[in-house]
DNA sequence: GACTTACTGCGACAATTTGGCGCATTTTTG
DNA sequence: CAAAAATGCGCCAAATTGTCGCAGTAAGTC
């Protein structure tokens, strides 16, 4: 469709933060986005792209959800404070519909479970909220994938502590723990 | 922690429009929204739910996203139009991310996977404006319920054809076979 | 600082559950 | 009526869960 490349070198401001504790799926997807014409700062940590954001709030950001000293979700509410026009989408391999939610509600403008492309990204990040077509199919999700969305959810609410969620669900720690481990079912 | 039942009836205006073409469905969770205080209509099509919509916008709204007419995303804008303090939620047995991911920036509140209980869904039209904050975590269904009640309904809808519903969940009929003997997990 | 309490990650193992066969019977359907 | 689909069930290996225990850690108290 769009050119995406000429869309971008029109931008008054490229600056761009990946956010992704996968290192060589970071610099991949940054150097591939920096092809595209953006401006990119790479973070791999929370504590890091939070202090980016302070300094030097991007206009664009791509967010990894799950990282190892928090959560993306963090970096949204911080990037929106410091800049409410900025625009980021989130990219995780966990995609579940609560969090989804979440990310929305938190600022994003999408969610992109991975894998996904540099295209992708690229076209969520400037797609001007032209939301299409959602005319998605038609195939329940798998029991075990609604079991898993039911306990992520709980997780959240119980702000991602194992133990009283687990107390919640009346289910064992040690296999919720196991559970979380793990990643989504199809 | 807070009474749900107790928070509605303090509402100024407790009119929710229920939206789903699975008609036993729909009354069974419009009556239990009843019962909680909500002033409840019904309807089983997305033409009706605009018209009704377009007459007397209701301050709440239950969603179902899969209709035969249309797609329940159509009734969030035209109730977002009418009136813009309107929550609601999107209630969908085929949970995908891209449509809730659409349905949240159409202006719904929340996104629930089916099965959710009254209980569900009436947290969610009240729950604390646009921050999901770390509320009160609840006491919710066991992880095994849900996947069992998902079960139920993929089972029902596929007309008791125990090899479809299997098929259709990609899971083992053997399995499938096994979980529908037993009884409903706690 | 010393103490207490709750959360967490993880190894180990037995008890269950599942995944996948096959097959003899009904039921459906063309 | 014959082919195709669905069902119920036994069996067994593989995978998952239920439990225990323990050490490390963050938080709150005295």
């Amino acid at each position: 469709m769009c050119d995406v490349a000429a869309a971008i070198a029109e931008l008054p401001d490229r600056t761009l933060l990946v956010l992704d504790d996968d290192a060589p799926l970071r610099t991949r997807l940054g150097r591939a986005l920096e092809q595209r014409g953006f401006e990119v700062v790479q973070s791999g940590s929370v504590g890091e792209a939070v202090r980016a954001v302070r300094d030097h709030a991007p206009a664009f950001a791509v967010l990894d959800l799950r990282l190892d000293d928090g959560n993306g979700l963090q970096v949204v509410e911080a990037l929106q404070m410091a800049r409410p026009d900025a625009r980021c989408v989130m990219l995780t391999g966990y995609g579940n519909i609560a969090t989804a939610v979440a990310a929305v509600k938190a600022g994003a403008v999408d969610y992109l479970p991975k894998p996904a492309n540099a295209d992708d990204v690229a076209r969520a990040l400037l797609s001007a909220g032209a939301e299409a077509k959602t005319q998605p199919p038609e195939n329940p999700m798998s029991a075990d994938r609604v079991r898993w969305e039911h306990i992520q959810r709980i997780y959240e609410l119980c702000g991602h502590n194992i133990s009283e969620t687990a107390r919640r669900l009346s289910m064992h720690r040690r296999t919720l723990q196991r559970i979380l481990a793990k990643r989504a079912p199809r």
